[in-house]
DNA sequence: AATAGTGTCAAGAAAGTGTCAAGAGAGTTC
DNA sequence: GAACTCTCTTGACACTTTCTTGACACTATT
């Protein structure tokens, strides 16, 4: 799933640079030259972003103010850019909750590198692949060949955990009790989740390309 | 099934590139330029890698502890790739228990050759081997000859039990009682299961190369 | 030859699995 | 908070696979 960055910067051309350059690693960039205008889009309309760039030098109001806003407000990453590479501004960003400093200029694939390292560490998981599937952890969603796949919170988790173990059997009982569910739910359920599972993802019950029942035992994974 | 490999290398070119030429080959290859973000993948978030790829040179944190974490916490094959080709790295990474060494530069069809054989070589460690065949107790799985073989559970469970008192006598009852079936089976059943079992393996109860019938007491399994 | 033990067939019992359909439960919307 | 919707759970039933056992032929032992 595509990550939305605000991206704060009030060179303009470096602004569009930027949000091409970004598009193809999966970043959606929105540009605000005005420090007011993305504190509005952020905070008061609550548009949806993941992160946030921010450029130190900017019209109106002082970047460390901005950051220190909106971490006030907002649990938002935030990466600061800014060509004043001294030191003491750079341990300052980090004392507002700047979870990145990057110096200016930059290389655009150095932005991309941070931008991946800090939302994999605000726990905004990275998805990973396996087989035919694109799993993101942090989102509980699931992509099979690029299209996105709908399924319901215990499919995702069942399915996260058979894959976990691929090649290896899973009981009933373990997905029961990984899951957290009540123990004494019944192994039909199990049963019938694996079924609507494999409608979902296309498998057969009879020939099996990606969740193989193994009898007496339970079921398996198979990338 | 597609193997997933887990990279730790610094320079993205390379990891571009071997990302690309492994595609082809079966594996689903994941770079992290980082090792602090490859052990997070691995470790916490536990992503189902079946191999690491681990250069030395890295930044933040040196390989050789990188390779330590690992092993400490997974059971997982490692290849090490470095360009510093002294001998007592080498040495020093086998004792880390690093699965293979790879000098840089290397061809990336030595790449995967290594792969390919470490896998193999890992495969069949929960698994041993005796005879003509190959035993995963994990997962109730016999490979004979390479071939995988479908026992049901409590043809495998009998199996197993007579492997495991490979060359001496096993009587029905002990049979019975060890899988904890029901008291009163009838050495009948016990007689079929061999039966089957013998036919799935290729046995013949008359000149038998693996299960011999003692008369008046039980089977035995040589070797 | 008489006796006790073994091999395997065939049939039926038992256990496991797939899926429908209905209802309970959770979460949303108006 | 009432009406809806989506999700979860479970019994029911058909179906499949595995297990068990009696029967009968065959073999080893004495």
């Amino acid at each position: 799933m595509s990550k939305k960055v605000l991206l704060i910067e009030d060179d303009s051309a470096l602004q569009e640079l930027i949000i091409g350059y970004l598009k193809p690693f999966g970043f959606t960039a929105c540009g605000y030259t005005y420090p007011k205008e993305a504190l509005d889009a952020l905070l008061v309309r609550k548009e949806p972003f993941d992160i946030v760039v921010l450029d130190l030098m900017l019209p109106e109001m002082d970047g460390f103010d901005v950051a220190k806003t909106i971490k006030q407000q907002l649990d938002i990453p935030i990466i600061i850019s800014s060509a004043r590479t001294d030191i003491g501004n750079k341990i300052y960003g980090y004392d507002l909750g700047a979870d990145d400093y990057l110096d200016k200029p930059y290389e655009p694939r150095e932005l991309v590198l941070r931008l991946e390292a800090v939302l994999r560490r605000y726990g905004h998981k990275h998805a990973f692949t396996i087989s035919d599937f694109t799993i993101d952890e942090s989102n509980k969603s699931l992509e099979m060949d690029g299209y996105g796949i709908d399924l319901t919170r215990i499919e995702f988790d069942i399915f996260l955990l058979l894959v976990k173990n691929r090649g290896k059997n899973v009981s009933r009982d373990q997905i029961i009790n990984s899951l957290g569910l009540d123990e004494e739910t019944k192994h039909r359920t199990i049963d019938m989740h694996i079924s609507n599972l494999r409608q979902k993802i296309g498998d057969d019950a009879k020939e099996p390309l990606y969740i193989k029942s193994v009898w007496g035992i339970g079921y398996k994974f198979m990338g």
